[in-house]
DNA sequence: TCTGGGGTCCTAGGACCC
DNA sequence: TCTGGGGTCCTAGGACCC
């Protein structure tokens, strides 16, 4: 078995639900199984809209981001349940403490997918054992459908997992790569959108074949370095790893709402911003995480939409500051229109110790030019808490304090750390 | 009768510095 | 009088995914 994959090859699974919310509605209430079911926000909220459905309802031509009256007048029979985001989060709980009992190795990629690295697993079986065993764990444990990609790495495992639904277990080798994947049309392939596909229709690339052989000068013109890389992964190279932490490694948090009605009353529009902040700063401290970056977005009622964001000085959490960065945006650059939807992200996080080095640096430069290093840190220790002066402070000020003192070394700043 | 909300990554142009 | 070129930061927007 193992034989089948290169050596020291990794043997990668992609692990993917099948219309997962629809599914979990049915593991919950088994009396909506068979039946054409769709999940979808509130019409009478503008959020009606199909987020998941059964493939009951499929057969229908029912889709996902389908409007709820269009997806109705294909299949009037079919039952419409708002989301229960609680019940999919625990069921993805689950899905993934199964798939921990397999492998260290997994990294969630989303509430309802994640890879598997079971390369040292072998103890357990050959791949398609292990598979098959994840698949029958999940669905006995949570009565939840799941189709598995094996494959040497994450995209060849993704395109896999995608072929055979639901229920599928597909193996996708290096030498399957012709017959399987290349004669699929390119707008199959993870990372080609309808955008990206007619690009590349305009240099004659139709299927992920062509591309696997396309002239590179011609693709680096047309999509840029993605286009390299698409190159790259068509040709079933991808070297990206597994990685378990990545699911801690958060970029942004925002909330965004689509108004029951669009609006164009500045103070109406100015307390959703404050429930927005609110929101996201709950999130982040959730998180351990400050920003030093905010963006509004506004969306008219003509759909137009624009997103305006500020850097910021220093790193901030509170819902106050958030507020306040967001609604000077807002009056900076809203246009006076109705408004359809807002929304506030936090941009550039920063973990809790690395905004208190900010936070102290930016401090710092303004007491530095007044007293020696010592007396500026005690300073700042009086004002921020002993918890303000962090080793990374100390190091960073120290290299651009004229007045060092060699004996002001790292190990004094990590007792005064202790205290 | 319309078209959600959560993200990531990339590009491009202008400011600014050397 | 006539102006280079590289690098980085900031901002806005686009494409894509689930």
């Amino acid at each position: 078995m193992k034989s089948f994959y290169p050596k020291n090859g990794r043997v990668i699974l992609h692990v993917d639900m099948n219309s997962f919310y629809a599914s979990v509605e049915m593991a919950y209430n088994p009396a909506l199984k068979g039946k054409p079911l769709a999940i979808a926000g509130n019409p009478e909220e503008r959020r009606g809209i199909i987020v998941t459905c059964s493939y009951e309802a499929r057969k229908f031509g029912v889709k996902t981001t389908m409007p709820l009256w269009e997806a109705r007048k294909k299949c009037p029979d079919m039952i419409v349940m708002r989301p229960n985001f609680d019940r999919y989060r625990a069921a993805s709980r689950g899905i993934f403490d199964i798939l921990r009992t397999y492998s260290e190795l997994v990294e969630p990629v989303s509430i309802d997918e994640g890879y598997v690295d079971i390369t040292d697993s072998y103890e357990l079986g050959s791949p398609l054992q292990i598979a098959a065993s994840i698949q029958r764990s999940i669905k006995e444990q949570l009565d939840l459908p799941c189709s598995i990609g094996i494959a040497p790495n994450k995209f060849l495992a993704k395109m896999a997992s995608d072929m055979k639904k639901p229920m599928g277990i597909t193996v996708l080798r290096k030498r399957d790569i012709p017959n399987i994947l290349w004669p699929l049309p390119v707008q199959e392939m993870h990372g080609i959108g309808a955008k990206t596909a007619e690009k590349l229709k305009g240099i004659d690339i139709l299927t992920i074949k062509d591309l696997a052989s396309g002239n590179e000068t011609q693709l680096k013109k047309v999509l840029g370095i993605n286009g390299i890389r698409l190159r790259e992964r068509a040709n079933g190279i991808d070297s990206r790893e597994v990685d378990p932490e990545s699911v801690y490694d958060f970029k942004s948090i925002g909330n965004s709402t689509t108004l029951p009605r669009d609006i164009s009353n500045q103070q109406e529009l100015l307390a959703v911003l404050k429930e927005l902040s609110q929101k996201v700063s709950e999130r982040m401290r959730k998180k351990n995480a400050l920003t030093v970056n905010i963006s509004v977005m506004i969306r008219y009622k003509d759909r137009k939409t624009i997103t305006r964001s500020r850097k910021l000085k220093n790193p901030i959490i509170k819902h106050e500051d958030i507020f306040e960065a967001a609604s000077s945006l807002f009056i900076e650059h809203w246009n006076g229109n109705g408004v359809r939807l807002l929304g506030v992200t936090a941009q550039d996080l920063v973990e809790e110790e690395d905004a208190l080095l900010q936070l102290d640096l930016f401090s710092y430069e303004k007491e530095a030019k007044k007293e020696p290093l010592y007396q500026a840190l005690e300073n700042l220790k009086s004002k921020f808490g002993k918890n303000a002066v962090t080793k990374g402070v100390k190091v960073d000020a120290l290299k651009k304090d004229p007045h060092t003192d060699t004996s002001f070394n790292k190990d004094f700043l990590y007792e005064r750390k202790k205290e």
